[in-house]
DNA sequence: GCGAGTTACCGGTGGC
DNA sequence: TGCCACCGGTAACTC
């Protein structure tokens, strides 16, 4: 399950390995084609397979960057900038090979579903178990709703005040601070483990409401977010699952994880509760958060 | 037009 | 061994 940290982790190893390299060839999987026969948009979205193959031929990569979960791929063809924007979904991971075959993890390697063929050789490969990641192909990152919508790194500096300030809007402020924190359009890039491991951090129930929280507590909270959101870029991320950087590795995050997936708290030894918060698993200590 | 609520998208995993 | 419920980030749809 790559979050912010994990997506940080594939921006970085994929920089340096991709940036100024012009994309040869496009291949899309079978199960993407047969998908969009049957209307569904399986991966790449508001695209026809073909078209999006075509559109990404003899492209040159410029920049590649993260915002929030999403990662950018900046591009260039014949001096018109475009964008890629790839998220990872729940299971997707980059690879940078010489050769498909190179993916050695059978159920990575079973699910390859973008082939990227680079004009001096090698390939970028995009595989995805469940197929809940996504590529979408713009013309600018304002074409696409969503996007423009999100909130603020939340490393930046005004992140915390907007935070703040969203959290006093009407649609949030009854609302469950889980549910708010996780929401991209209030904090970018904070999913569900490391809103349970800020909210343990800092003893708050995760169905407390937002407006029984002082601004002073929230304040602390985004810190313990960004502490967190950071502990784990510098751990390599978290290990849940399906994350997996570019060259196939885990990471060490999920070790230290303090309250996510536990059983017991591990600073009262009480055993933890479970309950579903705004469609989502939500696990906490009922002696220490209120 | 906006917000709240619902659904779609999936296969690996673990419990029985 | 085999079946099946469960899980979840986001967009898109409905009301």
């Amino acid at each position: 399950m790559p979050e912010l940290p994990e997506v940080e982790g594939v921006v970085q190893a994929l920089k340096p390995k991709m940036e100024g390299r012009t994309i040869q060839q496009v291949q899309l999987s079978e199960v993407i084609r047969f998908s969009f026969g049957e209307g569904k948009q399986c991966i790449v979205k508001q695209a026809e397979p073909d078209a999006f193959e075509m559109s990404l031929t003899q492209m040159t990569i410029t920049k590649i960057e993260r915002r929030a979960k999403y990662i950018f791929f900046h591009m260039r063809k014949e001096n018109v900038p475009y964008v890629l924007v790839s998220h990872l979904g729940m299971t997707g991971a980059w690879f940078v090979v010489n050769s498909p075959e190179e993916i050695n993890e059978a159920k990575f390697q079973k699910h390859i579903h973008a082939t990227f063929k680079m004009a001096d050789g090698g390939f970028l490969i995009y595989s995805d178990i469940r197929r809940f990641g996504e590529l979408r192909f713009l013309e600018k990152i304002e074409d696409h709703t969503p996007l423009t919508k999100m909130a603020p790194e939340p490393f930046d500096e005004i992140a915390c005040d907007y935070f703040i300030a969203q959290s006093k809007l009407p649609k949030y402020e009854n609302k469950s601070v889980k549910e708010v924190i996780m929401d991209g359009q209030v904090i970018s890039g904070c999913g569900n483990i490391y809103a349970t491991e800020a909210l343990f951090a800092q003893k708050i129930h995760p169905a407390r409401k937002m407006n029984r929280i002082s601004e002073k507590r929230k304040r602390a909270l985004f810190e313990a977010i960004v502490t967190v959101l950071r502990q784990s870029i510098n751990a390599g991320g978290s290990t849940i699952s399906d994350y997996r950087n570019i060259n196939g590795e885990a990471g060490s995050m999920q070790n230290r994880l303090q309250m996510y997936g536990k059983k017991m708290c591990p600073v009262c030894d009480t055993a933890t509760s479970q309950m579903t918060i705004g469609g989502r698993t939500s696990v906490f200590c009922p002696n220490c958060q209120h």
